[in-house]
DNA sequence: TGTACATCAGTGAACGCGCGTTCACTGATGTAC
DNA sequence: TGTACATCAGTGAACGCGCGTTCACTGATGTAC
């Protein structure tokens, strides 16, 4: 059942596809290789033909989710457009994007897990925050504009974060007081 | 080999102690029944004569953690005390504060594992956070201090976890940004 | 206060389950001539 | 271009392991008289 080698580039889109959203939904551990696989459309067993262990799965697949997430950020807050700025923080803070982890910011949804990982999770977390923060950054007025992005962009992923955590009285009370920032 | 209620209670304290120090360690997952009980000096098969559940445990264990935290915190920023107010801040974006969970805030340690767990961590976890805001809000100026305050604490767990999650050169980056502000 | 008995905190073996990973196998793809 | 053979993507059963939870048992504690 060999498949061609254009199959197989396909097959591993599908599984590192699968894995960003699994990831963000249920964590490193709640994402098996068995739940990856199948919503990729394959059996487990094939999954070392692709990767050599879940943990290199989990580095590919946190690539890939920041580069959906940044690439989105970047097209929309691109030249600085403040309206496009502005419409990306109240999405970020919105109800939609705090009931669905596993199409959102790869930061409140991972992280925690990230940081228990190795060095080749961590690199590609790394790298992919500062891809944001590379969009974010340009779109920031006067000095150091590279720091605001940062705080800016921590208080957003924290907001978040403390409000998936919490019972719906408290979510809604930090959305609302960084909706307000 | 049944013991007094005195040594139970003691008992208690001692796996709900044990429990809030590995969640924050190593996660809901990782912190396993057996892995706690043992920190406390008992057997795992004992574990069930104090909570019904593991999810029982686990939201004692974060309104201990909070407790602890915000107990603390609430002795520092007393009063509205601008100097145990900046402590408090230097203290909780220092690479200590980064590199030990397991004594640190509960926010960046566990949210993510809460928010994918039941109502009765996130009501513990909600409640916590909320003592959190009150002795944070207290050492806040002005109109909308509690606002002030969600935003100020969101933009601090959010560096925090950022740091822990990447690289060590985007994780001082972090840091270095969120002490700036 | 002393005695007889019921309670139950803690022990350690056992359970069913899902995990990551391995393996023999199949048969279409890719390659050497 | 056609043929013979090696490669290997994907399948599905199997592995060892640690998990949460249950259970029979022990013996000191708590209680009823």
């Amino acid at each position: 059942m060999r498949v061609s080698r254009d199959e197989k580039a396909k097959s591993r889109e599908r599984i590192v596809a699968s894995a960003s959203r699994r990831l963000r939904e249920a964590g490193i551990d709640g994402a098996s290789v068995a739940d990856v696989m199948r919503d990729a459309g394959l059996t487990h067993g094939g999954f070392y033909r692709h990767f050599a262990d879940k943990e290199a799965l989990v580095a590919a697949a946190i690539a890939a989710a920041f580069a959906e997430f940044a690439g989105a950020l970047a097209d929309g807050v691109a030249a600085g457009d403040p309206v496009a700025a502005s419409r990306f923080v109240e999405l970020y803070l919105s109800e939609l994007h705090a009931s669905h982890p596993e199409h959102g910011c790869p930061v409140p949804a991972t992280a925690a897990d990230v940081a228990r990982a190795g060095d080749v999770a961590k690199a590609a977390f790394g790298a992919g925050v500062n891809a944001v923060i590379d969009a974010l950054a340009a779109a920031q007025k006067g000095p150091h504009r590279r720091r605001k992005a940062w705080r800016q962009f921590a208080m957003l992923a924290g907001s978040v974060l403390i409000a998936r955590a919490s019972d719906p009285v408290t979510a809604a009370e930090v959305l609302a007081a960084a909706r307000a920032g």
